[in-house]
DNA sequence: GTCGTTGCAAAGCGTTTGCAGCCTA
DNA sequence: TAGGCTGCAAACGCTTTGCAACGAC
């Protein structure tokens, strides 16, 4: 049986409300807010509840440390701002991917990363 | 300076030679083939001083160990065959990329994976 | 009260670093 | 022969695990 405990609230919570991929430090953090005693072990421990749940899925782009977000309803990608280092959710899908395949291959999925700077930081063109 | 000490020598020749992207424990023991008491931290400290001369790249699959490879030509992206586990070479972009971008975002770079199968899988229903 | 869950600390695991000795140029 | 490079072991950062105490049901 599974308990809803103060911890598994929180950093539920935490995703829900933040609306964008985090890593396991930044729920960590957010979730202390409520929680002050949380400990790491227990967020991971939640997540990988919280995934085999299917509530959260875990993101993992290259080079980058893993983040975990509130299971999209849609597909979509990803776009990493090299200045804040913040994950956003990209909705949406080139055209031409089967294109781009050779001869007698066939496609089943495909994942994008795209990287730059978000509208905050293009702002400020001495960040980065 | 840079000395060719039988161990660089030897992890470069191992990457030339195989072809296809290489874990560093599968540098490790083919190199050792050559090398018999090479220390998986010369192989780390190898591949690092490769890839600032650029001869060899990383290669950082969502969910999978890093992988080595001698640096590719062209900028191009990967197709992961799930039926046989081997990475492919795509060449050629897709169209649009730009489109997908949220107001005042703006792009720099790209990477795309690819997964379906393979000329050869495709031609075996039967395998996955 | 039971027993799933927690916080802490220690253990794992892949990668990096410090250091004395080795070997290339 | 100088000093870049090596092997070894320890350190490192992230993640998992063991365990006694806690707290949801």
């Amino acid at each position: 049986m599974v308990r809803a405990t103060q911890q598994r609230k929180a950093i539920h919570r935490v995703l829900i409300n933040c609306g964008r991929p985090l890593s396991v430090n930044e729920i960590l953090e957010m979730a202390q807010n409520e929680v002050a005693r949380l400990g790491i072990a227990t967020v991971y421990r939640n997540l990988k509840a919280l995934q085999e749940e299917g509530q959260v899925v875990q993101i993992d782009l290259p080079g980058q440390p893993p983040r975990w977000e509130i299971t999209p309803e849609d597909h979509h990608h990803y776009f990493l701002c090299s200045a804040c280092d913040r994950l956003f959710d990209i909705h949406g899908c080139p055209e031409g991917l089967t294109n781009l395949l050779p001869k007698g291959y066939t496609l089943a999925e495909h994942e994008i990363l795209l990287r730059g700077q978000c509208n905050t930081c293009s702002r400020k063109p001495n960040s980065q």
